[in-house]
DNA sequence: TTGACAAATCGACACTTGTCGATATATTTA
DNA sequence: TAAATATATCGACAAGTGTCGATTTGTCAA
C-alpha cells in the first residue's frame, strides 16, 4: 500500500504544472503504476510492488469479467450495463470499476447522468508487456 | 499445458490412458487452471475464476520478486537462496512458493534435502497469451 | 428550485491473506 | 540407529478484500 513513495521527478514536474494550473487533466487521470516486465534484469521494491498492484487488479474473477466484457464490446460502456451480467449490486460493480481505473486499466468517461468505461490502450499494453516471460525463462 | 476447453479426442484418449494406468503422472500432477484470454469471445464463469487465480498468484510483491528472480537466474534456484534477498522468513518463503507452484507457474524438483524451483515453460506462455489484450481491445 | 435517477461513498460484516514462531516431516550423514 | 539440516505445515494474529444496504453526490429535465 506503500506504493506510491517513490515518484521521481517527473511527478515533482507534474505537481509542478499542477500548482500552475496546467496539467489538470494529467493530475486527474491516476498515471499508470510505474512497472516493469516481470523478466527485467533487476526489479526493484517499488517496481515489484506496482506489479503486484496491477496484477492484483485483475486478481478477481469479476474485474476479470469486466475487462472481458469491455474487451468484446470494443466501445466504451455504460456501468449500469454491467450490474446485470455480472450478478452483483451497484455498490459492488462500482468499487470494481474504480479499483480497474485506478490501476490506469479502465478509462472512466461522463456521459449525462451515466459513466461509461473502456480499456486503456496504454495500460492493456503494459499489462502484455509485463505479463511476458518469453526469452527471460526456463 | 493446454487449456481444457478443448477437450477434444485428445482429452478422451488422455483419460482413456488414465483407465488403463499409463497416465498416472499426468493424472496426480495438477493441471494447470483452465484459463482464457482476457479478450476471449466468451468467458464463462470457471474461466473468470480460473484467469483470475492466476493473476492473483501474481499480485503480491514477494511473489513478483520471485518469479523474477527465476527468470533472471535462468535455472532452478533453490529456496535456501531466496530467503535472503527477499527478506522473508523461510515459512512464508514456502508459502509464496507453493501459491506460485499451485497455480502452475513454478516447477518443484527435490535434490537432496533442497527444494529447487523454475519457471514453468508452459504456464509462463500461457500468462502471456492470457494477457494479451490486443486486437480485443481499444 | 425541485424531482428523478445514476453512480459513488459509507458502514458493517464475513472471509481471505501475508506474516512469523513453533513444530513436524523428510533427507542425508555419521 | 541417531543427529543434523532443509523444507513444509500449523496456529495465531493483523491487515486487506468483496459484498451489500443505506446514504450521499452529481447530473439532467421540468
Amino acid at each position: 500500500m506503500e506504493s506510491l513513495q517513490v515518484r521521481g521527478p517527473a511527478y515533482a514536474a507534474a505537481a509542478a504544472a499542477d500548482l500552475a494550473g496546467v496539467g489538470l487533466m494529467a493530475a486527474l487521470e491516476t498515471p499508470v503504476a510505474c512497472c516493469v516486465p516481470l523478466g527485467a534484469p533487476t526489479l526493484h521494491e517499488e517496481e515489484a510492488l506496482a506489479t503486484a498492484e496491477l496484477f492484483k487488479a485483475l486478481g478477481d474473477p469479476a474485474r476479470v469479467r469486466i475487462v472481458n466484457l469491455l474487451a468484446t464490446a470494443g466501445e466504451a460502456v455504460c456501468a449500469c450495463d454491467l450490474y446485470e451480467p455480472l450478478g452483483l449490486s451497484q455498490p459492488t460493480v462500482s468499487h470494481h470499476l474504480k479499483k480497474l481505473t485506478d490501476v490506469g486499466l479502465l478509462m472512466r468517461e461522463q456521459r449525462g447522468k451515466w459513466a461509461y468505461f473502456s480499456l486503456q490502450r496504454d495500460a492493456v499494453e503494459k499489462l502484455a508487456a509485463v505479463a511476458d516471460l518469453k526469452g527471460a525463462c526456463c
